[in-house]
DNA sequence: ATTAATTTTTAGACAAGACTAAAAATTAAT
DNA sequence: ATTAATTTTTAGTCTTGTCTAAAAATTAAT
């Protein structure tokens, strides 16, 4: 059984893993975590005594397959409540990763199950991102950031990359949403901010919203 | 903000309090939390630091107003979570505890108006115990227990006192359900067994079972 | 009213998880 | 290829919540 230190950690190990596709270092889990370098060794000394992880001094971490399952039952808790949060209880999106970051960590196998079937099973949580399914397998479907788009390329809003509520209350501002049309209709070069097109509207957005939105490519 | 462990302290204070409406005593507390009398001491010396209740050494406890609005608000989250579980997710009312035991320390305050409203505002939980509204009072509502009961009198099903699973799946098998309609036909003297009229059928039950069924009389 | 039994508190220890400061290993730079 | 900079680990400390064992206070019993 793991406390909810450990299963954090675990689940900024695969996050982490999942980026650089290679080891983990040290450093990048204790920046995640908002923690120290030193917490962060004596942790994963533990995770690797419970064969979660593979470590060897000064080399970082991997994930072994049990580690990977774990991690991933543990972010589908949190995608799954999500979309509770979200689709019953009256939630936007910015509202829900505080509470979702409490109820992950709740034990229970019917719990989860029950709640999946209750929501109709969703492949996504409210950001877009795919929720795992029951053996840890983490279907990702083709996306790329708005920014990397030029000029008269358009696709569907798809997944935000940053879930920050100052990020996500900033879209619903400009009324940008998942399943929304989007097209460049010219792209900067001074300072590579965008004028797209998206509710009928022309709107412009700057690099660094462009950098955070993830577009399907029509 | 409370600690996990804070809350189960103050929520067995708060449950022994309500019964023995005077001072709690440490082993009382000990006993309920089936942990030590020297680590109770210490937890209610936090909890008084944090103005949850009044401690004066060897004298027992007594919860402050904010102690006891604090642990029914927690009794308030683990009865409406095992609503939830019950009317939403397929839980059986002996399955529901445990998991609300985790969930009741969930924190946040839309989460559980949300919760509330979204279950209907519910009254009680599927045990029959009364859901202390968001002020934190209990409506307290009529009923005896069973084994009070004299040859010819009935009444309501209406809760119980042990919720252990182990019982409630007795009552399951001998179809005895809140909201059935009970009446004593026999009071055997030697044992204190009763004969009842349930379902259309006699049955016979223990002193001890009748013993932890709450009968709303007729 | 002492003595005995019980309850409660104190003192000291331990595990988990975090931290700081310093040492060791690795990586980068000249 | 050394030196410098960075990263990682170790060693020791702190807090929370628990425990055991012993001391102190209260309650019960003669």
């Amino acid at each position: 059984m793991l406390s909810q230190s450990e299963e954090n950690y675990l689940k900024a190990v695969y996050q982490l893993q999942v980026i650089s596709k290679s080891e983990v270092s040290t450093n990048a889990i204790a920046e995640k975590l908002s923690t120290k370098a030193s917490s962060v060794t004596d942790m994963i000394k533990k995770l690797a005594d419970k064969k979660m992880l593979i470590y060897k001094k000064y080399q970082g971490v991997l994930l072994t397959d049990l580690g990977k399952r774990t991690a991933a039952n543990i972010i589908r808790k949190h995608r799954l409540w999500e979309v509770f949060l979200v689709e019953k209880l009256n939630f936007s999106w910015d509202e829900v990763h505080e509470v979702a970051e409490q109820l992950e960590h709740i034990k229970s196998t019917k719990l989860i199950d029950e709640l999946d079937s209750f929501l109709g099973s969703p492949k996504q949580d409210p950001h877009g991102d795919p929720i795992p399914d029951k053996n840890g397998n983490l279907p990702q479907i083709e996306k790329s950031l708005l920014s990397t788009f030029s000029k008269n390329e358009s696709g569907i809003c798809v997944g935000v990359k940053d879930s920050s509520s100052e990020f996500l209350q900033f879209l619903d501002k400009k009324e940008i949403a998942l399943g929304k049309k989007i097209k460049v209709i010219e792209k900067e070069p001074f300072d590579d901010s965008l004028l797209i097109k998206i509710n009928n509207e022309k709107i412009s957005i700057s690099n660094k919203i462009a950098n955070n939105l993830y577009i399907q490519k029509a």
